[in-house]
DNA sequence: ATTCGGATTGACAGCGCTGTCAGGCTTCCG
DNA sequence: CGGAAGCCTGACAGCGCTGTCAATCCGAAT
């Protein structure tokens, strides 16, 4: 590699300036220098001046390591998730690196596999993370094991999840009432024949939809035992598969279909394309969590957007949050939005 | 999983195993502990395993920090990119964090603008990153700007790009061979009149495809000055509109489009849909790159299925592989593969 | 038995930075 | 005008680990 011993050596290479030599060309101590390089208070602003001007000229930037060594912090934080949507995981990381960086800290990727979380080697793995704080995106933040392995260790961790969990910091978004507004929307445009396509029990967030969806039905003063639901398990296979049984009696179909995910959503659209079912004349479909694919779909989705972006940044934002003593709470709520498009419309009356 | 010896659990917090503890409890120095769990050689066989069986016992974790800084080594590789999409990050992510995984490394983050690459920023926050390699994903690694960058601030680097860049570490995938074969497949099926949806020239691989699927329509003797071929950018929508003017004329349509991408494709497929055009029996539609949107289109979609995540993760390991001193080169390439589904058939002769 | 070379091990000095704490200097007040 | 109270600053001791190099041990060679 490079020698040390000899900075002028150079052969082009970089030679890695030190805290030392800042102090140097500043005419201060290296404590100084440091102390200017992490705005810590007590620093006249002529000689914070006169540091940062040495550092930019001799472009110097400080060694994480040593940092981390000295002062025990890493300035990464991880994300655990476990095989989430792809535009799901991107949206989510979109956020959490945006926020990472605005405190200069990184994002390290850390999937686990929902399965393992009690294997032996995953505690071991996250130890020797040595991050200062870790995100939890679901389906794993169903799981209590792993939060209370975390508590363990000592890890400081944020959670994002469809329902607060515990007293973990939490990322929050109403699935239920979100659920319950799009029920809403289904009947305001006149359908009482709803079908609901319900997610896999191992999300969490597949109960809340459920359960908003069917206070709705109730509320509207229709009888739950006449309501067809069916279980997917969020894969737009599935949401064909769904499709396929509640739209083969010519005579008996639903008005509407409220599928708990997008893809499952897409699923019926397909299935209904083919079979030569027009959406929204015949059928209304709608889905949960705008992907991407809500856009491409003809007709175009109607669904709920969940700010999966800002979920992110404020769940990294919690772990970071020094001021959190007081103020902040331990629990984010983040607002949805229904966002209504081409594939849902009013129930036809001729039917 | 709990300590055995431990001298005292004071809160039940957890304390931190060092180095040391693990040197006391198996008998030995420091630095043969460490040898041993940098898997060095001359270490007895009895002695490593004691040293094993006491940094089990105590549960001990190396500190990354630590070790960081004596070895001057991050165990951190870090992908940078630019806005792909979430299918592509999330493939290319699952490969390359699989590979640093087994070699005890770690993958962050580092989402980059294309346009800020030469912002003074950018080198800064590279400096300062201190990881150990790099991975460059498309379209940055077009940027030769960054590349120099890097190589100017030594830090090791591999480019997945759909060619080979400089003397780079590079993992390939032969974009024009693989549209000169789904062209070919299509010249199989019976096809004269194709048209080319092709991508924005941001993106090396345009050019590529282009140029894969213009070899063959020459190899097949047909003119291309007969090819309509327009610009997209890789949006659905772009797809859109390169249907909308591709298929206005009802007695001078192609009757096969090769869209550069599947989003693309899916954007045609979508508007054929809505125009009545019946696919593939009116036109055959094919795409590139077998995003998840290829198998929830209908009907599913004919494209190039590219073994993303193996990318990944070969980026990462031509990045730690110490032993690339002569056998491998610089070079890794990868096979693709044709995925016939459902949009693609034989041409029509009752036109 | 003695020597020699490789295998095995340990002592020690940092890696580059920050926490601690003491000291110098200035300002403000009684 | 003396002293308390701040404000700034620097010396120093590690953080937990690895690189270096010297010491020790062993069987093989002489």
């Amino acid at each position: 590699m490079q020698s040390r011993l000899s900075p002028e050596l150079s052969k082009g290479q970089i030679m890695k300036t030190t805290i030392t030599d800042v102090a140097k060309q500043a005419g201060v101590s290296m404590k100084t220098v440091s102390r200017v390089l992490n705005n810590e208070p007590n620093v006249a602003k002529t000689t914070r001046e006169r540091v940062m001007q040495a550092a930019s000229d001799l472009n110097y930037s400080p060694n994480l390591a040593a940092r981390g060594l000295a002062s025990s912090k890493s300035y990464l934080i991880a994300l655990l998730y476990d095989n989430p949507s792809p535009s799901y995981l991107s949206d989510l990381q979109k956020g959490a690196v945006e926020a990472c960086r605005k405190h200069g800290y990184h994002l390290v990727l850390e999937p686990i596999r929902i399965e393992e979380v009690e294997s032996p080697g995953i505690e071991a793995r996250l130890r020797r993370l040595s991050v200062d704080g870790v995100v939890i995106a679901p389906p794993l933040s169903d799981s209590s094991v792993l939060l209370a392995m975390l508590t363990k260790l000592g890890l400081r961790h944020s959670v994002v999840a469809p329902e607060t969990i515990g007293d973990a910091l939490t990322v929050f978004m109403d699935n239920s009432e979100a659920a319950f507004m799009m029920t809403q929307h289904l009947l305001d445009l006149g359908h009482r024949d709803i079908a609901f396509i319900q997610g896999p029990d191992s999300h969490s967030s597949s109960a809340q939809r459920l359960s908003g969806f069917e206070s709705a039905i109730s509320k509207a003063g229709l009888s739950l035992d006449r309501i067809k639901t069916i279980v997917g398990d969020y894969t737009v296979q599935s949401g064909v598969n769904a499709a396929k049984i509640l739209l083969s009696h010519h005579n008996d179909r639903p008005s509407a279909i409220f599928a708990a995910n997008d893809d499952m959503a897409a699923g019926v659209v397909t299935f209904a394309a083919r079979q030569g079912i027009v959406v929204p004349d015949e059928l209304s479909v709608c889905g949960f969590d705008d992907t991407p694919i809500a856009e491409i779909l003809w007709p175009k989705l109607t669904t709920i957007a969940q700010p999966i972006q800002e979920m992110g940044r404020q769940a990294v934002a919690m772990l970071i949050d020094k001021s959190e003593s007081k103020g902040s709470s331990n629990t984010t709520t983040l607002e949805f939005e229904l966002v209504v498009r081409a594939s849902t419309g009013p129930v036809r009356n001729d039917g």
